[in-house]
RNA sequence: GGCGGGUUGGCGGAGAGGUUACGCAGCGGAUUGCAAAUCCGUGAAGACCGGUUCGAUUCCGGUACCCGCCUCCA
C-alpha cells in the first residue's frame, strides 16, 4: 500500500499518515460562512484538500473515505448582511432573509466550486442543523467544569485546559500580552471565548438553558465534526488563518468534552493566497471571487490547475501568467489524450509527489514527465489523481479550437492558399487574429484555430442583456447566471465569421 | 511586543548532503509562401555571514529583507 507523509501543524513535523480505522479514513475541512460569494482564497483549501480526498479514496478505496465540509450559516457577519438588505428595503422578517441569503450563497459556493473539480464531500452539515448537539456539548463543558454561564452567555475557560494554545504555539499569557481581546465584564479571563450568546428579538435564537440565543462561533465544527466523524478521527484541515483561533478553540472544546479522545490526529494548514504580495482577505478589500474568474472566461480547471502549481504550505500570488501557461498546457494535454483510454494505473511519479504531503507542484511536474515520455493513456490517467483532464471539464478545451463556426472562413482560406492567394491568406489571419483568434498552418496544409477566452468574454460580458441572450440564443439567460462556455465561444466563432466573409465580398 | 513561515536560474516552481527537477521565456538548428505551431539541442540558480562535513543550495547558528497569526477571514 502506498504510504502517504503529511505535515501535520500540530508537532511541526512531517510523518507518516496512520489513519486510526483504514475502513473508514475521516477527515473534516471547516467551510465557508455563507453570506457572501466564494474569493478566489476561499477556493485554495477546498481544492487542495479536494486532491488529498483524492488521494486517499484511491489509496484506501472509494468507499473507505468520510470527508466533511460544514457550512457555518449561523453568524454575526450573516446577521450584518441581512440587516444591509433590510435597510436597503427588504421588508421580511429579518430570519426570513438570513434564510434566502444562505440558501442562496449556499447555491453559489456549489456552482463555483463544482466549476473547479471538486468532489462533493461525504457530508455538508449546516450548523443549524445541529443547534441540539451544540447546546448538548455547552452543558456537558459546563458540566466538566470547562465552562460558565455569565448574563446570557456562555464562556470557555481557557484557564481549566491547561494545553490552550499547544497548536498554535503559545501561552495564554504571551497571547493577552500583546492582546487585542474582547474585553467584557463578565470573562473570568480575556482569552475566555463566547460557546454561547443572548440573541434579541429579531435576530435568529433557539432555546437553551442560558435562555434565547444562538452559537458562538469554533462551537459549530467541535459539533458537527463529533457528529459525522465521532470524537477521533484523522484529519482535520483549514487554511493557516484559522490555526488561531477558530482551530485552538476546537480543540479545547472538543478535547473538554472527550478528553479520553484525541480529537484530530492530523491538523492541516494551507498557506494563504495573496494578490501584490499581499493576503487575500475581505477584510482588505483586495480580493476577487471564483465566479468573477469564471466569468471573464477562465475555465473552473484552469483556476484548479493554477492552484494546485504551487505547494499548499506555501504563499501563492495569482497572476495572469500563471493563467495563461496553465491554459496553454491543459489545452496541449486536452488534445493530445482527447479520445484516448483512461483507465490506466496512474504514474507511481505522481503518486509519490501527491504521497509526499501533497506535493501538488511535484505531480505537476511528473504529468509533464508523462507527455515528454509520449505515454498520454498514463497521462490522462495521473492527471486525474488531481482532478484535471476529467470527462465534462473540458467543453472549454473544445470550444477553444472548434472548426465548426470558423469553418466557411476556413474553406475560404484553404482555397485562397491553394490559388497562391496568399495576400487574401493572410487578410483573413490577420482579421481572425484582432479578434482573438489565432490560425496556425499545419504541414498537411489544414488549420489549427486558437482563440482568446478573455477576450471572447469581454466581448459577451460587454453587450447588454438583451443582445447577450441573442448572442447565445437563450432567452432564459440572466446576468450572474451560468453559461456555457462552449457557447459563447461558438456564438463569437460565428460573429467573426460572418463579419470576415462579408469583408471579403 | 509574542509566535510562526519564507528568501532557488529572466519568470514560475520542486526534490535531493555528492549525480538533468519540471514548465514558461531565451538561444541554436530542423521544418515553413509568410506567421505560428511542432521537433531536436542548449546556457542559466540557490539572500548574506559563519559552522558541521571529504563535500551544502540541501543540516546548524546568526544577519537582512518579506509575509502570516495574535481582531472577522480559507
Amino acid at each position: 500500500m502506498t504510504k502517504i507523509y503529511l505535515t501535520n501543524t500540530k508537532t511541526r513535523r512531517k510523518a507518516e499518515f496512520t489513519p486510526l480505522d483504514p475502513a473508514n479514513v475521516r477527515m473534516y475541512l471547516c467551510g465557508p460562512t455563507v453570506y457572501d460569494r466564494a474569493h478566489l482564497g476561499n477556493a485554495r483549501p477546498v481544492v487542495v484538500f479536494d486532491v488529498l480526498y483524492r488521494l486517499l479514496r484511491h489509496v484506501y478505496g472509494p468507499d473507505h473515505v468520510t470527508y466533511v465540509r460544514n457550512f457555518t450559516d449561523v453568524d454575526d457577519k450573516i446577521i450584518a448582511r441581512a440587516a444591509e438588505a433590510a435597510v436597503a428595503g427588504d421588508s421580511r422578517p429579518m430570519v426570513e432573509i438570513i434564510h434566502t441569503l444562505t440558501d442562496e450563497t449556499i447555491g453559489w459556493y456549489h456552482d463555483d466550486m463544482d466549476a473547479l473539480g471538486a468532489l462533493k464531500p461525504t457530508h455538508e452539515p449546516r450548523a443549524t442543523e445541529y443547534i441540539g448537539q451544540m447546546v448538548a456539548m455547552i452543558e456537558a463543558l459546563i458540566v466538566r467544569g470547562h465552562a460558565y454561564a455569565a448574563e446570557g452567555h456562555v464562556l470557555f475557560d481557557v484557564r481549566s485546559y491547561p494545553e490552550y494554545g499547544a497548536l498554535s504555539g503559545r501561552s495564554v499569557d504571551d497571547m493577552i500580552a500583546g492582546a487585542r481581546v474582547e474585553v467584557a465584564p463578565y470573562k473570568r479571563d480575556p482569552m475566555d471565548f463566547v460557546l454561547w450568546k443572548p440573541s434579541d428579538a429579531g435576530v435568529p435564537g433557539w432555546d437553551s438553558p442560558w435562555g434565547r440565543g444562538r452559537p458562538g462561533w469554533h462551537i459549530e465544527c467541535s459539533a458537527m465534526s463529533d457528529a459525522l466523524l465521532g470524537p477521533s478521527f484523522d484529519i482535520h484541515a483549514g487554511g493557516i488563518d484559522l490555526q488561531f483561533p477558530h482551530h485552538e478553540n476546537e480543540i479545547a472544546q472538543s478535547m473538554c468534552v472527550h478528553p479520553e479522545a484525541g480529537f484530530a490526529q492530523v491538523w492541516m494548514h494551507n498557506e494563504m493566497l495573496q494578490v501584490e504580495g499581499k493576503k487575500m482577505s475581505k477584510s482588505l478589500g483586495n480580493f476577487f471571487t471564483v465566479r468573477d474568474l469564471l466569468e471573464k472566461g477562465v475555465p473552473g480547471e484552469v483556476i484548479r490547475f493554477v492552484l494546485l502549481g504551487t505547494h499548499y504550505s506555501k504563499p501563492m500570488d495569482w497572476t495572469e501568467k500563471k493563467r495563461e501557461e496553465a491554459e496553454a498546457t491543459l489545452a496541449k494535454w486536452r488534445e493530445l489524450v482527447s479520445g484516448v483510454d483512461a483507465n490506466q494505473i496512474p504514474d507511481p511519479a505522481v503518486l509519490e509527489a501527491l504521497s509526499d504531503d501533497l506535493n501538488t507542484a511535484g505531480a505537476i511536474a511528473a504529468l509533464h514527465e508523462c507527455e515528454n515520455s509520449g505515454n498520454v493513456a498514463v497521462l490522462k490517467a495521473s492527471a486525474r489523481l488531481v482532478g484535471l483532464l476529467e470527462d465534462g471539464m473540458g467543453e472549454w478545451a473544445v470550444a477553444r479550437s472548434a472548426y465548426y463556426a470558423l469553418k466557411s472562413v476556413l474553406v475560404a482560406r484553404a482555397k485562397a492558399r491553394a490559388n497562391k492567394d496568399f495576400k487574401t491568406a493572410d487578410k483573413i489571419r490577420n482579421v481572425l487574429s484582432e479578434f482573438g483568434i489565432s490560425l496556425e498552418d499545419m504541414p498537411d496544409g489544414r488549420f489549427k484555430p486558437k482563440l482568446d477566452a478573455i477576450k471572447v468574454f469581454e466581448h459577451f460580458n460587454a453587450l447588454p442583456l438583451q443582445e447577450k441572450r441573442a448572442f447565445i440564443g437563450d432567452d432564459s439567460y440572466m446576468e450572474g447566471s451560468k453559461v456555457s462556455v462552449f457557447l459563447v465561444t461558438n456564438a463569437y466563432q460565428q460573429m467573426v465569421s460572418k463579419k470576415i466573409l462579408e469583408a471579403l465580398k
